[in-house]
DNA sequence: ATCCCGAGGG
DNA sequence: CCCTCTGGAT
């Protein structure tokens, strides 16, 4: 595995980070607590471009509990065929959705525990919301998260869990909130999967990655 | 470990 | 063609 940048190492990655994109936010387009939880477990395996198409329309006609079961299973279907795993995903929010009114008294909870009893949200999906619309310090570690850590020693880890340990451990605690779109962002424009941009990497002088090719 | 599963890029 | 995209349930 990739040994664990040193504290000093990652205070200069994310100082530079923060010069780069002093507030980093999601690409992920919602409009309340609802939609962000439904656009977040859309977005399993699937690009946020891919899930912001299908959603503008479908939040102007679901952004509630309510809509989204007055909508249906099919009904939904139709708005976000166009995703990948698009029938698991159907089922799951008009099950989450019935969930909510039933037991959350028609709010998004938030308490990791709780949100993760519902349909289709896991840990990863649990602690987007709870960082994005709670602002809990929670690390939600994503397949560029993962990969990332990984690659540059920032967050190294076998698993997701032994990530999100390892920004908590390690990562300042003042970078800590922002921590996770920033890798979001590096991972989806610089530090890419198959064919990394190391040429134009902002913390290429810190990184353990050996391919350093242009 | 496997399945789900379309769009976009290379 | 193959790989990847803010994973989760079985």
């Amino acid at each position: 595995m990739t040994p664990q940048l040193p504290y000093a190492t990652l205070r200069q990655i994310f100082a530079r980070f923060a010069g780069i994109e002093p507030e980093p936010k999601s690409e992920l387009e919602h409009v309340n607590a609802f939609t962000l939880l439904v656009a977040v477990a859309l977005s399993a395996q699937a690009t946020d471009v891919g899930v912001n198409k299908a959603t503008r329309r479908l939040f102007q006609i679901a952004d509630t509990p309510e809509k989204m079961l007055a909508l249906g299973e099919d009904g939904l279907i139709e708005h976000i065929r166009t995703i990948g795993l698009y029938r698991n995903k159907a089922r799951n929010v008009i099950k989450l959705s019935r969930l909510l009114i039933e037991t959350f008294g028609g709010e998004v909870p938030s308490s990791r525990a709780a949100l993760m009893t519902l349909p289709g949200v896991g840990r990863k999906t649990a602690n987007v919301v709870l960082n994005m619309w709670f602002h809990h310090p929670a690390q939600a570690v994503d397949t560029h998260i993962f990969r990332v850590g990984n690659r540059t020693g920032i967050c190294p880890g076998r698993d997701e869990t032994a990530v999100e340990r390892a920004i908590e451990d390690n990562v300042p605690v003042e970078y800590q909130a922002h921590a996770h779109h920033w890798l979001i962002l590096h991972g989806r424009y610089i530090c890419t999967a198959r064919k990394p941009r190391c040429g134009i990497c902002p913390i290429r002088d810190w990184c353990l990655y050996e391919e350093k090719t242009a």
